[in-house]
Formats: C-alpha cells, structure tokens, sequence
DNA sequence: CAATATCGTACTAGTAATAGTTACGATTAG
DNA sequence: CTAATCGTAACTATTACTAGTACGATATTG
C-alpha cells in the first residue's frame, strides 16, 4: 500500500493559508503540493465537516481557513479524516474457533489499541501554530 | 495494502509446535493456517534466523521449535521479520526545503516513533506461553 | 442570460505490501 | 536410487490506499 501523507499534507497547507487572509483555490493549493486539485478537494472537504475550513463555489471562490492555528490539532485532522486502523499490521482469521488463534490475536489487539492510544495522545499535543517558524 | 498477519498467525503455529514434540513440515502447517507450504517457509524462515526455531530437510525432516514458549515474545517474533514502519502513516515530501512542511514532518514523526516504542513494549510483555489455554 | 471560475464526485489508474502459486533445485534417510 | 522435504526464484492475486480524468453543479460578473 502506498502511505497516507494527508495529515502531514494538510497541516502544511493550513498553515500556508493562515499567512493569507481571504481563500486560496483547489488549484493554487495543488501548486503547493504537486498534486492534483481533485486531492486537494477530497482532503479539504474532510475538514470542512469538522468545521476547520469553508468552501466556495465559483469565481473568487476556494477555501478559507474558519479556525485559528492554535486552535488545530493534529488529532482534530487526524480524525477528520476518519481513518481505519493506522497499523499495517492486523489479527489473524484462519481458524476463528481455535482457542490459541484467538488467544494470540486477543494480545495482538490489545498491543495495536495500546499503541494507537498513544499516537492520538501524541497528535492531541500537537497545535499547528506550532509549525510557525521561529522569529528568533 | 492488505494487511500483514505474520506475527499473529506464526505465534498461533509455534503454540501448537509446543504440544508435539518432534518436528512439523511445512505442509502440516500449512494446512492449519489454511494456506501454502511456501508461505510457511517463508514465515518460518524468517525464525529461523533468530535461532527460535530449527529446519531439516530430507524424509522425517520439517520444522522443529528449539525454545521454550515462555522465553518467546512477540516481540522476538516481529522483529525477525525485519518489518519497515508498522503504520499506514508517512510523512510528506513535497517541499523538502520549506521550513514548515519540514516542522509538520518533525511533529508527525515524533509521534509515530513515541506510539512505535509503545509498541514494541507492549509486545515485549507477551510470551507464548500466555497464550496456552487455561487447565481451569 | 451567457461565460467563466470554481467546487463536487463518480469512475479509473497507479502503487506497494503481503499472500498465494508454480516450478524446480538441493539435501538427506532408507 | 527413490522419495520426502526444505530452499528459493518468479510470477500472479489481493487489498487498501493515493493519484488522476472527466464531467456535472453552482455562483459571480457583465
């Protein structure tokens, strides 16, 4: 599978869009990520549910950032998104009714929900105005 | 990408290892994982290396398990798969010389390695033989 | 109302990882 | 020598993504 880089992707864009008031475009943001604009709308559009971002259709319009950066955390795109499991990894389904198959993939779940706890703990820390650079 | 259930499915093989002594082939295993010899060899393959268990090729030959379930952990086993990154998650690498995309990566990758770390220590603390049925 | 800019979205193509399969060679017991 | 078994290369299938194409819907402007 190829990553998922739109977390990463889109906290970069927002904070490019705090330094300009008013809306960018699908198309000025694609610039910005080499890419297409079409990916740009399906990864604003998850935001816009969440409140972080409005859009606009036709001329003038495009998307506006509606929350401060301190006010964006990781997790809040994070979620956004509304991911499966971050993990390549998963349990095992060959024998349902084994007792040692379900015992292992009982550990291993337990093991996955422990780490994914500690991602999104990491990720709620996470304000995008923490990404301004430096102003020495 | 489909999912990697390695770890689970070879911890559940090595627990029914345990209760025959003696040695299993590949297509005995393969047929409780209801799969193909070849990817057994493959699995087993990579335990090989790290000294868990031992093969024998030739009539009466197969697969034999040289340690004691409790001094196995999942540990032991996912990383004698040698794995890349466990998440589906990656950084970005559009701009590489832009100061913020470079803080968002900074940020990500942080809490990837801190839910990676948590990971592996909650793998550490299992051992097979947890996962052998209770004699009630 | 016509022209154009812009978002919305259904559909297809590309990608990267494990899983599965086939084929065949290497080794060893008897 | 024969048969059982592992070793491994090469190829295909599956899965779950992201990326890209095409076209429709909507809103502004004159």
């Amino acid at each position: 599978m190829s990553k998922d880089t739109r977390l990463a992707r889109v906290a970069h864009v927002l904070v490019h869009m705090s330094f300009n008031e008013g809306t960018a475009t699908s198309e000025t943001i694609a610039a910005m990520l080499d890419t297409n604009p079409v990916v740009v709308r399906r990864i604003m559009g998850a935001l816009r549910e969440g409140g972080y971002v409005s859009s606009e259709r036709g001329p003038n319009g495009g998307w506006r950032l509606e929350r401060p950066l301190r006010e964006i955390t990781f997790l809040n795109i994070y979620r956004a998104f509304d991911p499966g499991s971050p993990f390549t990894i998963a349990t095992s389904d060959d024998h349902p009714k084994c007792v040692v198959e379900r015992a292992a993939n009982r550990a291993l779940s337990l093991a996955l929900s422990e780490a994914a706890a500690r991602f999104e703990q990491s990720l709620s820390k996470i304000t995008l105005d923490q990404l301004l650079p430096r102003k020495t």
